[in-house]
DNA sequence: TCTGGGGTCCTGCTACGA
DNA sequence: TCTGTCGTAGCAGGACCC
């Protein structure tokens, strides 16, 4: 809460995750160029080491402009699934200091260590002994930004981070901590863009006022920024430059929407080929709804063309759905509204409006049909569960060298570079 | 030049019922 | 019965985050 008197917010970010992760598993790539991401031409890159970093590679860089950057790095497809086993191992410790923890991804949280003071000590010691922690034990750096509020806390845990330079890496203190009296004096120097929320778009509307730094924005009469933003966000951001932040750090956040989506290796023209990406989309989407115990109403589908231009579809059923068919069915007919002729990139499912899961109230159509498919999903999570996500799956997805069901494993930062969903590997 | 996949939140528009 | 207003739900798109 604004004015709180202490720093008693921590945010924790992991360095370079990803790639700290391959290193710990490969110690002799240590000291090289290492990107980790997509590894097709479709791909991009999700992390890069701070040796890497020195070319001008960054996440989210198409991955073909980072090998031309840097054509002689180790670039690694990404394991999503060792990336969340340790993620657990890092957030298991942070619980250890205090409930209050809120994950923002794999790789960062905010801790509200308010609580956790009497016992072991104030925020900046805490933050200190955290990091010595999760190095001890888990083998992997942290930076930590420890404020009065979440937003100013982000931003002292990147101003903690190391950084590249032309000379290499240069290593960042670890933990920066801006206490109370000096959050203006920390905020107001920094590029407006530095600010949580501000984007490309936004930035070039502030360019527009003459706002350059986060000071010239909270100089400026909040009618002015809300005439520039729109009322939400005009409001929001003044109160964030001035300093002003009342959100509290939220501990077990739940999904409001569960997708899936993916890009093809190629432009997809014809409806029997969406069809079959479709079923492999809802298969999965749906299986994850019930590994939450979530159900919802609301059915999107996105399409991507050629030409990157993007369109979604949604449609609310009556009754929250968790099962593949009735999920499959609903999406069937948005995509029944869609020409591909143009070429269709990406194909996205997603269900919103979230419940809770498993309780239905019977239709007459279930009656006639569906009714069997609530105990053939627990049966499919149950084999998924013991054997693997293809073990089993709708019988369109088989090919003639296995299953291939679709899930957060593959395909995280694009397609892979043969066209097919094996891992491959690059550099 | 090339732009993934997982999300959240906001805005503008339209339809609809009170 | 007709018309205008208002609130809300649904839908589409955009901006932003990691």
């Amino acid at each position: 809460v604004s004015g709180r008197a202490r720093p008693t917010v921590l945010h924790v970010d992991m360095d370079a995750f990803f790639v700290s992760v391959e290193l710990l598993d490969r110690p002799e790539l240590r000291g090289r160029p290492v990107v980790v991401g997509g590894s097709g031409d479709r791909g991009v890159v999700a992390a890069a080491s701070y040796e890497a970093r020195v070319y001008g590679i960054h996440s989210a860089m198409a991955s073909v402009q980072a090998r031309r950057r840097c054509p002689h790095a180790v670039f690694l497809p990404g394991r999503y699934s060792r990336y969340a086993e340790v993620s657990e191992q890092v957030m298991a410790i942070f619980r250890d200091v205090t409930p209050l923890v809120e994950p923002l991804s794999l790789d960062e949280a905010f801790l509200d260590v308010a609580g956790a003071e009497r016992l072991l000590g104030p925020g900046p010691v805490i933050a200190r002994r955290l990091r010595e922690r999760v190095l001890d034990e888990v083998g992997l750096t942290c930076s930590v930004g420890v404020a009065a509020t979440k937003f100013v806390a982000k931003l002292a845990s990147e101003a903690a981070k190391p950084k590249a330079s032309l000379e290499g890496p240069v290593l960042g203190s670890g933990v920066h901590v801006v206490e109370a009296d000096e959050t203006l004096a920390f905020l107001h120097p920094l590029p407006v863009r530095a600010l949580w929320g501000v984007g490309p778009a936004t930035l070039a509307r502030l360019e527009r006022l003459g706002v350059l730094t986060v000071g010239d924005l909270a100089a400026l009469e909040v009618e002015v920024v809300v005439g520039a933003l729109g009322r939400s966000q005009g409001r929001h951001l003044h109160a964030l430059a001035n300093g002003i932040d009342a959100r509290a750090v939220v501990p077990d956040r739940r999904p409001k929407s569960i997708g899936h989506e993916e890009t093809f290796p190629r432009d997809l023209h014809r409806r029997g080929e969406l069809g079959r990406e479709l079923t492999g989309l809802t298969d999965a989407v749906a299986a994850r709804l019930r590994r939450h115990e979530v159900a919802g109403r609301t059915v999107t589908l996105k399409v991507r063309f050629g030409d990157f231009h993007t369109i979604t579809r949604s449609v609310t059923l009556p009754e929250p759905v968790d099962e593949a068919p009735a999920l499959r069915r609903a999406a069937s007919t948005l995509l029944d509204q869609v020409d591909p002729a143009p070429g269709v990139r990406l194909l996205g499912v997603s269900v919103s409006g979230l419940g809770p899961g498993g309780v239905r109230q019977l239709t007459l159509d279930d009656a006639a049909g569906d009714e069997g498919w609530a105990e053939a999903s627990r049966t499919i999570d149950e084999i998924r569960a013991r054997f693997g996500a293809d073990a089993i799956g709708p019988a369109a997805l088989t090919r003639a060298d296995g299953l291939r069901t679709k899930g957060r494993h593959r395909q995280q930062w694009g397609p892979p570079a043969d066209g097919t969903d094996a891992p491959t590997r690059g550099g």
